[in-house]
RNA sequence: GGUCCCUUCGUCUAUCGGUUAGGACGCCAGGUUUUCAACCUGGAAAGAGGGGUUCGAUUCCCCUAGGGACUGCCA
């Protein structure tokens, strides 16, 4: 059995769908799933759709459906249509199942759950193979008890099937490996491994981009489309996300959330980035927009080893994005931050002053928390109170030589340039330099020893402002 | 245990038989500088090991080692 996908959904428009199921908040891994299924889809005018598997109502909930949506707003990759639930389709499915019962290409069990759990360990001691062998799988129908039974697949076991994965390239499995899985629960819920490919058909999705940890999985699919004789989907199984140490990523790392980075403050673009090149390459492009990120990606990109979480990276590539962004854009950003995570909103004075700065600000900063942090000086009031080594620069030769700057910048024009000479020449005038001015000036007017460039922040801060934090400073 | 997948600088990766094995992050050194950051210049840094195939292998094949996934009436 050559199992290629069909030449039909080769040229059909694409349609790529992201299946997360809902027992858990958006996974980093997931998310950058849900971000390669969406820059195919977007790069080729396709449709990009969401289905949550929330078939195991145990541990589904609301709450996680709705993170998971959130999360993936937060990184602008937004969906078409409704998102599906699975759960929901459930007659869909069993009608699928019934559908192969009749055709014979499925077969009525009536193993116990104890019957098989009892066959299984019996395999693992004698170190034989575990897959159940179902004694049903030929059984007449004349000769059914009537008692509870699942319905299972009846799986080929001859030969090979040899499925080509655009990632994995052509992977071949024994026939004889693959098990007559269950498609219909004695109770006659559908299991997920049939609710998948009659959700994926019927949704007419064309490119599956999953996870690898699903490679195997494709293979017990696989046979439910040849009963079906449906047109099968390209595939693309994509390695993990490890984290930094090499080992699968959890908790134990830190942030395996999206809704952490989020928090975090990491800018949304500066993430899509990072994780759009994590695993996937085209040339030595690194630094990269949304619009060259569709056009350029493709699955042959994409690599085929784990690749490893880095901060470091991620940060820089934050950093970049920060520096490239709109101001406008980037304050509407920062004040979603700030909602989002409970701070209270910037005032009407402090989001003005934040867009003049933003120029300065946003060359500096790498995530949200740091773009806040270098606009310290505008963000707050008189009178400034210098902390420890702001104080310290401000003794009383330095008070003393600044009282003397007020009159000057009363009459200044108050441009850079102007404003850089004011200081110089007096510098110059008490024989020291401008940079033994700047320290106390930069804690007058920021009440630290770590800001801007002291003439952004007088431009920022404006002449009356400006000089009265500095005779603040100096009485 | 079985089946399948993976393996280039510390990290992300380029290379699609012939390169001084390239780029980026990080790191180190120097420069610029009003602090921090940014920026500029330079540097160290890689084909897991072993066999083949070939005139020639990082590239193709096999073995070993190491990592990972799957192996449910979970998804």
């Amino acid at each position: 059995m050559s199992a290629t996908a069909t030449a039909a959904t080769e040229t059909r428009p694409v349609v790529t769908r992201f299946a997360p199921s809902p027992t858990g908040a958006l996974h980093i891994g997931g998310a950058r799933t849900a971000l390669f299924n969406w820059l195919y889809a977007r790069g080729r005018g396709g449709k990009f759709l969401l289905r949550i598997e929330d078939t195991d109502k145990a541990r589904s909930s609301e709450a996680n459906t709705q993170a998971i949506l959130d999360g993936l707003t937060w990184l602008g990759l937004d969906w078409d249509g409704e998102p599906i639930s699975q759960a929901a389709r459930a007659e869909r499915h069993k009608e699928v199942a019934h559908q192969m019962l009749a055709d014979g290409s499925a077969y009525k069990c009536f193993s116990t759950p104890e019957e098989i759990e009892g066959f299984r360990e019996a395999a693992r001691a004698n170190k034989t193979s575990t897959l159940f062998r179902s004694p049903w799988r030929d059984v007449a129908k004349a000769d059914h008890p009537d008692l509870p039974y699942v319905i299972r697949i009846k799986a080929p076991r001859q030969g090979e099937t040899t499925l080509h994965d655009r990632v994995q390239g052509d992977v071949t499995w024994q026939n004889e490996q693959l098990d007559d899985m269950v498609l219909l629960r004695s109770d006659g819920s559908p299991v997920y491994m049939l609710a998948v490919v009659v959700d994926d058909h019927d949704m007419g999705v064309t490119h599956v981009i999953r996870g690898d940890d699903h490679l195997a999985n494709a293979f017990r699919q696989n046979m439910i489309y040849e009963a079906m004789g449906w047109d099968k989907p390209v595939l693309a199984h994509i390695p993990l996300i490890f984290g930094p140490d090499g080992k699968k990523l959890s908790k134990r790392h830190g942030a395996t959330g999206a809704a952490e980075y989020q928090a975090m403050g990491y800018p949304a673009a500066g993430m899509r980035n990072y994780l759009t090149r994590l695993g996937w390459a085209h040339g030595d492009a690194e630094f990269f927009t949304d619009e060259q990120a569709r056009d350029w990606f493709d699955l042959d990109g994409i690599g085929k080893s784990p690749a490893r979480f880095d901060f470091k990276k991620l940060e820089n590539l934050c950093g970049q994005h920060m520096a490239a962004s709109d101001n406008a854009a980037l304050l509407h950003e920062l004040e979603a931050f700030l909602e989002a995570t409970g701070q209270l909103p910037l005032t009407d004075a402090q989001s003005d002053a934040m867009s003049r700065a933003m120029d300065s600000l946003k060359e500096r900063a790498k995530t949200f928390p740091d773009l806040l942090d270098k606009a310290h000086f505008l963000l707050i009031e008189r009178p400034v109170v210098p902390d420890q080594k702001a104080a310290k620069a401000l003794d009383d030769v330095h008070k003393g030589i600044l009282t003397e700057l007020t009159p000057q910048l009363q009459n200044a024009s108050w441009t850079r340039d102007d404003l850089e000479g004011i200081v110089a020449a007096l510098a110059e005038a008490h024989e020291t330099k401008l940079g033994k001015l700047a320290g106390p000036l930069r804690a007058a007017l920021a009440g630290r020893p770590v800001s801007p460039s002291v003439f952004d922040m007088m431009l920022v801060l404006g002449r009356d402002e400006t000089i009265a934090r500095i005779k603040d400073a100096t009485q």
